[in-house]
RNA sequence: GGGUGUAUAGCUCAGUUGGUUAGAGCGCGUCCCUGAUAAGGACGAGGUCCCUAGUUCGAGUCUAGGUACACCCA
């Protein structure tokens, strides 16, 4: 016996008892344990950052990372899952500040750089906690227990060995990095902070002239005229630089008989904004004026530096710097397309700069920074000295007018980020000293390495990926913060030289070392504080050790944390602890196999990923390394590793997921928003605004995972996910779309299984009686030991059909998978569970209800149904694994405990039994199933419901060579039809009439230029001579200018078409025809089942049990009617279970009337059974 | 401003190497079934495949240009 299948099934109660039943029989673990000694499947987990709640985006993802790690287990690889969480970073600090109340790193100095951190370790504790709810909510199989976590001791360590690895090989160094800079704060904003910030406002916008120098070094009368609205960069300016592939042009000014040069493309809006001719004397391209000397408006640093050479690389002298550049990123929208660089206050010039500093062997430009870290001009400006720059705006433009450089002076609109925390402080773009890993060095390399991965959409490959790794700079690594991996650089207090360290270990065993006593002091005075606590600020910075390079010298740390992308990206051996443990581990996991996140992780984590494996294990890292390799018992370990890992990049395959939108509705006027359309839709009716947008946590425009699990469980979700669109396209958070994925999936395929489980029951089909030993996964060739299981072969047809389409199920599923394809894999099982459902089990229906128990068709009927449900349990477990676990307990529940696998995750994937596959049959079927949906269609128009018999159904196929079949299931066709009789016939000229078409694929190479005029010859032609013509010939002649062509039935396709004025309907294959004719006997049938049908409903009405017995009054004058009554007397009464019908009222019963044959009918319905009568 | 992607039914999306009647689900409409029953099913209406030009015997599909939207970067 099986379980009883409950009708009102709520899926996110079943799923909490899996839950727990997986964890009783710690199921997740034993799939890991029979799998240890298989081929490896090796998946990373991307660390979520633990901070904040997970959203529904996280379910999506974390819904692909456990589809494929289980599909690859049951396919027989081991596939470990360790969990991780990505801790540090300013999420985490912003996070505790709000909780503090507190802003800036002052407060957080004074609120005391110790609690703080304690707090943040605190707060990224406790979001873990939430994030593994989830995840074990979702169905998500990881280790949790085995996480790494990037504030751990060990794994910092690795982080720390890495870089040092890095700073050995020179790839570690420290340079500029321009932020936007909070001078008033003295700190730098992300970009996130930065663009909350944006407000529209006036500044200053000047055109200045550059005069150029003579051989002699003296300013000519021709100047550049460069453009800026940023006055108070000027005396910081180092370059212009103009496009070398414009057209620019020298114009004379006669207002002060002088000379501009300025792009030809603007020399109108200029010519125009001071009202005055400029008159074009010379054109040329930018690349003339490359290497140009000018005269900088101010001196403060000219008067030093003008004019002074450096040595390039190439051995040649050069002026360093006011010297003519070129960049590629000037436009001609605004300003004169010569543009003033200033390196220390913008980004592009910065970078600018820094290549032209790269082509130095000495004396090349230094940055010049007018501007202290305040925002005010530094001694050099003696001017302004002191000035907040922002404010000497005006002044500076008056200097540059009595100068005599300024050309022209207006107002600007223009956005300009402000603190979002100080609305009236400016944000100014300010160098920074910053440590970087030299990633510029192995763009080749990454390339290459990126050029062999996977990608799933492969656009990303050479499209935002490739071209972010083109353009690739060196990775800006530090951070002035404080909750991070420290940078493990310690600097000489004497002589500033700099050193690595690779472990805490290392540090202790350093000479003269002190300070770890200030975290040995804190951890006594409360021992509650993880050890983790001690390789992080402040307590790292405590420990300070004799310098190796002064003696006498000190060596403190650098204050910098890490970037967290960097933790991420290193997990492929941080997780391990690698090199200090772990070795054995990162051989056998990496590289991964698969990878998953959504798109937004293109530049985080994939980068931070292929960034340091490929600087890491990659061959070209290895030379400059292999010297030294066996310097140190580490180093060698690695020389060991590289050795073995010839796979430098760390993943294979990498699914992009595309970013989750919300859906909601508003009010007309968008004042008030609803999540569920009906509530919006109550108020507002048609004038409800439908919204699809991003996620918004203060717009709460979704609703929580939790709640969607409440309500429709995990599996909906999943399923909904997985089956509704290809992943990397953005997905919509649909609550509808969500929910309807239970009718269209989930429980069509339950409602399959619960009327298997109803009938099986009825019927005691019972395998554990005919299979008594050991069944395991109930693989086919296990249920073929059962004494009624025939082979496939002696079976029905339906049962081959849909075994057939079982196993093409399987094969294309696998197909999907292993080309990381879900969505076209779960389209495929869509198609079957509806062909199983709406085809195999109603047409089986009778099957199931005939009355011998152990009829050999009716046992086909129940082993076919339950091989079917095992199967396919198993290829839906990893899409959806609790309804799949559930299905499989209960179909298992007859056998003993041990007899049978515990749970469908302990399974093997199905494989596919070719053999059984039988296209044929398949193409046959469907056709069938096209012909009886074309019946309906055409009893549809002709306003013929199903339930009126008709005398016959003509069917006219395209392609005869089915006939035979077809003619063979005639009595199923006609009863899905409900008519008499069944004729099929290739030759139907009454009917239809055929269109010949020419088949274009074949035709067209061979007739070209021809084809319109074959078409319309062959559509011309009588179609039924023609496929005469076909039929005698083997070949159809036609004569097309001047030529013979010979088209044989391949050549051509023959299209049906139904003639006017009959009950017809036409499909790829063939045209049906009804008969509509209705004689007296055929609309008598009709009536007598419309009866039957009211009576039913009546039935239904009064409460009647299935059995109840009742007693009919059919009250009528009509005389027809009164005729098929009492021709089909037994069956009326057969059917609805009465006793007697009679042809006039029942006494005090009360009566319901109906129109039926054209006439009032009274009907009288009494249950003689149940004691009290329900009305 | 640059890069990438998207644009197909009211909505959400499929659409193979170009082949002449462009599909699905939902929603909507009409109806069926009533022993899977608080389910199930059928049928139908609904399309300028974003626009323009080109290549081709033939374009939703290929090419070029444009428009709109999204994401990333500036």
């Amino acid at each position: 016996m099986f379980r009883p299948v409950a009708n009102d099934v709520r899926f996110p109660e079943l799923e909490k008892e899996t839950l727990a039943f997986w964890k009783e029989n710690a199921i997740y673990q034993r799939s890991l344990a029979q799998r240890r000694e298989s081929p490896k499947f090796v998946f990373f987990e991307g660390p979520p950052t633990a901070n904040g709640l997970p959203h529904p985006g996280h379910c999506l993802t974390r819904a692909m990372k456990d589809l494929f790690p289980r599909y690859k287990t049951m396919r027989g690889y081991y596939c470990e899952r360790k969990a991780g969480w990505d801790t540090h970073g300013l999420p985490v600090e912003v996070e505790v500040c709000k909780e503090l109340g507190i802003h800036s790193k002052e407060e957080i100095e004074s609120y005391g750089v110790e609690p703080f951190i304690q707090q943040c370790q605190k707060s990224v504790w406790r979001y873990m906690k939430e994030w593994e709810q989830l995840t074990e909510r979702l169905g998500f199989w990881v280790d949790l227990e085995e996480a790494y976590v990037t504030y751990h001791k060990s794994y910092v360590e690795s982080v720390w060995w890495s870089l040092k690895t890095f700073f050995d090989r020179g790839l570690l160094y420290k340079g500029h990095k321009i932020v936007w800079w909070w001078p008033q704060g003295g700190t730098a904003l992300s970009s996130g902070e930065v663009g909350q910030g944006y407000r529209n406002v006036a500044d200053p916008s000047i055109y200045v002239k550059f005069p150029l120098l003579d051989e002699q070094n003296r300013p000519t009368n021709t100047s550049l005229l460069v453009w800026t609205t940023t006055p108070w960069t000027m005396p910081s300016n180092q370059f212009a630089a103009v496009s070398a592939s414009f057209y620019y042009v020298k114009v004379y000014d006669e207002e002060n008989d002088e000379y501009f040069i300025v792009a030809k493309a603007l020399l109108e809006t200029i010519a125009a904004k001071v009202k005055r001719e400029l008159k074009v004397v010379e054109e040329f391209q930018g690349k003339e004026l490359l290497g140009k000397c000018y005269q900088p408006p101010f001196d403060y640093y000219y008067s030093e530096k003008g004019g002074k050479e450096g040595l390039l690389k190439s051995g040649e002298k050069q002026v360093a710097n006011w010297r003519i550049l070129s960049a590629d990123y000037i436009t001609t929208d605004s300003g004169t397309g010569i543009v003033h660089i200033a390196p220390a206050f913008g980004e592009v010039d910065y970078e600018l700069f820094v290549s032209e500093q790269a082509l130095y062997q000495e004396g090349g430009p230094d940055l010049i920074c007018a501007v202290g870290p305040d925002g005010r001009f530094n001694e050099q400006v003696s001017e302004w000295e002191g000035r907040f720059v922002k404010e000497a705006d005006k002044d500076l433009t008056r200097a540059l007018r009595e100068r005599g450089v300024l050309f022209h002076n207006e107002q600007y609109l223009h956005d300009y980020p402000f603190c979002w925390r100080a609305q009236d402080d400016p944000l100014i773009q300010y160098p920074r000293e910053s440590w970087f890993v030299k990633t510029t060095d192995f763009k080749e390399e990454l390339l290459a390495n990126n050029d062999k991965i996977n990608w799933l959409p492969d656009h990303i490959k050479e499209g935002r990926f490739g071209n972010f790794l083109k353009s690739n700079i060196d990775w800006a690594l530090s951070r002035e913060r404080y909750w991070g991996t420290p940078l493990p650089i310690w600097v000489c207090q004497e002589s500033g030289q700099m050193e690595a360290i690779a472990s805490y270990q290392e540090l202790l065993d350093k000479p003269g070392r002190t300070g770890t006593e200030v975290w040995e002091k804190a951890k006594a005075e409360n021992p509650e504080l993880p050890d983790d606590l001690m390789v992080h600020k402040p307590y790292i910075d405590e420990v300070t050790y004799d310098s190796p390079f002064v003696p006498g010298g000190r060596m403190k740390r650098v204050s910098e944390v890490i970037d967290c992308w960097y933790d991420s990206g290193a997990m492929p051996f941080a997780q391990w602890g690698y090199p200090h443990v772990g070795k054995e581990e990162l051989l056998s996991q990496f590289p991964a196999d698969f990878i998953s996140e959504a798109l937004d992780q293109t530049r985080g984590w994939f980068y931070s990923l292929l960034a340091i494996s490929t600087l890491l294990f990659s061959k070209e890292s290895r030379k400059g390394s292999e010297e030294e390799a066996v310097k140190d018992v580490v180093n060698a370990q690695l020389a060991e590793v590289l050795e073995k890992l010839d796979y430098p990049h760390p993943y294979k395959n990498c699914i992009v997921l595309g970013l989750m939108l919300a859906e909601w509705w508003e009010s007309p006027d968008g004042q008030e928003r609803f999540l569920v359309e009906e509530e919006a839709r109550q108020k507002y009716g048609k004038k409800t605004q439908h919204k699809v947008g991003k996620m918004s946590k203060s717009l709460r425009n979704y609703r929580s995972p939790e709640e969607i699990f409440e309500s429709y469980g995990a599996d909906a979700l999943r399923w909904y996910f997985m089956a509704n669109q290809a992943p990397w396209n953005s997905i919509l958070y649909s609550e509808r779309a969500i929910k309807e994925s239970i009718p269209e999936f989930i429980l069509r395929l339950w409602n399959v299984y619960g009327f298997f489980v109803i009938y099986a029951n009825i019927d005691q089909f019972s395998p554990e009686s005919e299979l008594l030993q050991d069944v395991g996964q109930l693989d086919p060739s296990v249920l073929q030991e059962a004494a009624t299981y025939r082979p496939i072969s002696e079976r029905g047809e339906l049962d081959r059909w849909i075994l057939s389409e079982l196993q093409r199920t399987v094969e294309i599923v696998v197909e999907r998978m292993d080309a990381y394809d879900n969505y076209g894999a779960a389209t495929q099982l869509t198609d079957f569970v509806d062909g199983l459902s709406n085809w195999y089990v109603r047409r089986s229906r009778d099957r199931f209800w005939q009355e011998d128990r152990e009829s050999p068709d009716k046992r086909d009927a129940y082993w076919t149904l339950y091989e079917c449900l095992v199967t396919v349990s198993k290829l839906v477990a990893p899409f959806t694994p609790f309804l799949a676990e559930t299905i499989w307990q209960n179909l298992t529940s007859c056998f003993n405990r041990e007899q049978a696998v515990t749970s469908i995750h302990l399974c093997d994937y199905p494989i596919a039994n070719k053999e059984i596959v039988d296209v044929e049959l398949s193409q046959q079927m469907k056709l069938m199933r096209e012909i009886t949906s074309l019946g309906r269609s055409a009893r549809m128009n002709a306003k013929l419901k199903v339930r009126q018999p008709l005398a016959k159904v003509e069917v006219v196929l395209a392609d005869p060579c089915w006939q035979d079949w077809l003619e063979s299931h005639n009595a199923l066709v006609m009863e899905e039809l409900n008519v008499k009789e069944v004729e099929y016939s290739t030759e139907a000229d009454r009917y239809i009439s055929y269109l010949i078409q020419p088949n274009f694929k074949r035709l067209g190479p061979r007739v070209g230029k021809l084809m319109p005029k074959v078409k319309e010859l062959l559509g011309k032609a009588e179609g039924g001579e023609l496929l005469k013509e076909l039929n005698t010939n083997g070949k159809i002649t036609l004569s097309l200018e001047g030529q013979d062509f010979d088209f044989d039935a391949d050549d051509i396709q023959v299209r049906l078409q139904a003639k006017e004025g009959w009950a017809a309907a036409q499909g790829n294959a063939c045209v049906v025809i009804l008969s509509t004719e209705l004689t007296p006997e055929l609309k008598r049938e009709g009536y007598m089942r419309d009866l039957v049908r009211l009576i039913q409903d009546r039935r239904k009405e009064l409460g009647c049990d299935f059995t109840d017995r009742i007693e009919i009054g059919a009250k009528t004058e009509d005389a027809e009617l009164k005729i098929a009554i009492e021709e089909n007397r037994q069956y009326i009464q057969k059917e609805t279970l009465a006793d007697d019908i009679h042809f006039e009222s029942l006494g005090d019963c009360p009566s319901t009337e109906h129109q039926l044959a054209e006439t009032a009918l009274h009907l009288y319905v009494r249950n003689l059974t149940a004691t009290t009568e329900v009305s």
